[in-house]
DNA sequence: CCAGTATAGTAAAACGTTTTACCAATAATA
DNA sequence: TATTATTGGTAAAACGTTTTACTATACTGG
């Protein structure tokens, strides 16, 4: 087999202990044999072991991330995109990241994730909404968590999440540039925080353009915000509130959906109603018009959860910091100015 | 810290090395005492700690993945799904994926990745065209390797390919089942195995028909299959045989730029000239008309690979096998039949 | 010149398993 | 009954590192 640190040793004619320490650049080695177990490294393809490693320094350079099964089925891109941002920075970092989806009604009793159990990762990171009792779990086993995409209700977690209510009060400002003024606003699952948070930055938009704010506009009674529900929440706003005139989703799907309604209904968009949307997924260009929205740089988030996550484990202190990432305005075809045919 | 194996072999009143063996369901060991150590291993919430067990077995139970940076960001989605199925096989057969990248003109003097020098898999996947002296360095280190969606032209590995010849006839067996017999082919860069064979597939559609093959019906030099060169090949398909009324080409992303040009010089396809692809990319459906194409199951080429490695894994002989996963015609609307309107 | 203090290096324990060789007790065979 | 197999279990070595405590040597200041 291949080379071991002592055959270094052995060739450097030095204690094992001493290469250790230039392994891992202790000042306490001087220049000299420094440089000769560098030169008996490098004769000997030297390279330690990472099992070998683990097991005596309890550190395993892999971070374990962890979403529910639906998430990663409902809402596949972006959150493959998540993890693909997340895999990229591991590693320029020298991590590995190790993927598991759990049940998304995660019982105490429920059997943790594989790599949980067998002391595999350094931290964990859970993308999207993960289920409490998991959370609780892993947290009681020590292990430093990092949240993306989602902060749970209780607690006070190290956290990277989308700037939702400036991504609301972006999309909706873009309407009322737009010279719209009867601007409705469709979402779902209101316990979900980031829907919250784009309703809020609707609502503050419309304050600060003093343009009053009307509860018939607003549609949030539906469960989950897909594509049906768009479709559906569409018919309702209309019913409540014909005269809207614009249109912010609180996401892609839900706009989609809205969109389609709209078309069999022959409404003009985006004249006679402009909808924007949120997330930026592949569908907005398939669909004519083409939908505008805010767009969220998905592996942005991976990637700053995995610095995140590493900081952390580097201070091992608790640090329960919150990074916002910046959102984009996305113009394409499905809003447009009033003025443009009056 | 939480029990280890000691603690249980205490409670169970055994030795370690009984434990060790229950827990690897070694039938030397009687069933009372069998289950004296699973209930002293449940009451303790016992489970062996990887790093441990893979310092003396010499397994990681980790599988690496490794393609080159432009294969991950060219073909983005393609590649990302078929690592998608090897994460998502490899959970199911209790294995972790080990993502990375390297740089396609790697060298022999190059550093390799780490988790190869590190030992921390216990075999790698190729996915795509990677250099051949990264696939010598890593089998010179005795670690079992299968490829994906590629055979290097040396040797003999096992592999999980798509069947291109088969989905080269499909594609034009559709095309002539239209009613269209002036078929042109547009490819680029023949080294690749899956482009040559799909070409191989389409002259065997035509044999098998009695269509007599007519060389300047085809385009072959373009260096890199892509939407630009699709643009390009169409361009000088066109110059060199005017009267083809239907392409294959051999990706739908050359497919979306001859059909690009198509559009440009305002020729009605799928009328006029009717054009199929190959892969079934997400951007397929953005065009008008909507591509019709043979589909892979990217998926599927993940799942597969990891079942052979893992095979090759628990026998370890060499079993330089080649499994072939099927495709499937898609209609869509870039192909009809020539007498719809004649 | 001597006690105290850096400096540079080492020996040995520890990490938590698997595995090999061995042993005792029992069963089977001649 | 004596020998040989078989069964069920154990002791101890091994895996390849890190880390802790210790030592020898050289240096420093009084």
């Amino acid at each position: 087999m291949s080379a071991t640190i002592k055959d270094v040793a052995k060739r450097a004619k030095v204690s094992i202990s001493t290469v250790s320490l230039v392994i891992n650049n202790n000042p306490r080695i001087s220049e000299s044999t420094r440089q000769r177990v560098l030169k008996a490294i490098r004769e000997l393809n030297y390279y330690p072991r990472r099992a070998a490693r683990g097991l005596v320094s309890h550190k395993t350079g892999n971070i374990g991330f962890i979403l529910t099964e639906d998430h990663f089925s409902r809402h596949e891109p972006f959150y493959t995109r998540i993890f693909l941002g997340t895999e990229f920075e591991a590693r320029e970092l020298e991590y590995y990241i190790l993927l598991t989806t759990v049940h998304p009604d995660f019982k105490p009793t429920s059997r943790l994730p594989r790599f949980i159990l067998e002391r595999n990762v350094d931290g964990v990171i859970f993308a999207g909404k993960v289920p409490d009792s998991l959370i609780q779990l892993i947290e009681a086993r020590g292990i430093p968590v990092v949240f993306v995409d989602y902060h749970p209700p209780r607690g006070n977690y190290p956290a990277v999440l989308i700037d939702n209510i400036s991504g609301g009060m972006l999309a909706t400002q873009h309407l009322i540039d737009c010279g719209r003024r009867r601007i409705g606003f469709l979402g779902g699952d209101f316990d979900h925080p980031s829907i919250y948070d784009r309703y809020q930055g609707y609502r503050q938009a419309l304050e600060r353009n003093h343009i009053p704010f009307e509860d018939n506009r607003v549609v949030t009674d539906e469960p989950y915000p897909d594509r049906i529900s768009g479709y559906q929440a569409m018919e309702k706003l209309l019913a409540k509130a014909p005269d809207v005139d614009a249109i912010f989703a609180c996401n892609d799907a839900m706009a989609l959906g809205a969109l389609q309604y709209l078309k069999e209904k022959h409404r003009n968009v985006p004249e006679e109603i402009s909808i924007i949307g949120f997330d930026d997924v592949e569908a907005d260009l398939t669909v004519d018009p083409r939908l505008s929205t805010i767009r969220v740089n998905k592996e942005e988030l991976g990637i700053q959860a995995i610095r995140l996550m590493i900081e952390i484990l580097n201070s091992d202190k608790k640090l329960p910091r919150k990074i916002l990432v910046p959102v984009e305005l996305i113009e394409r075809e499905s809003t447009c100015s009033i003025t443009e045919n009056r």
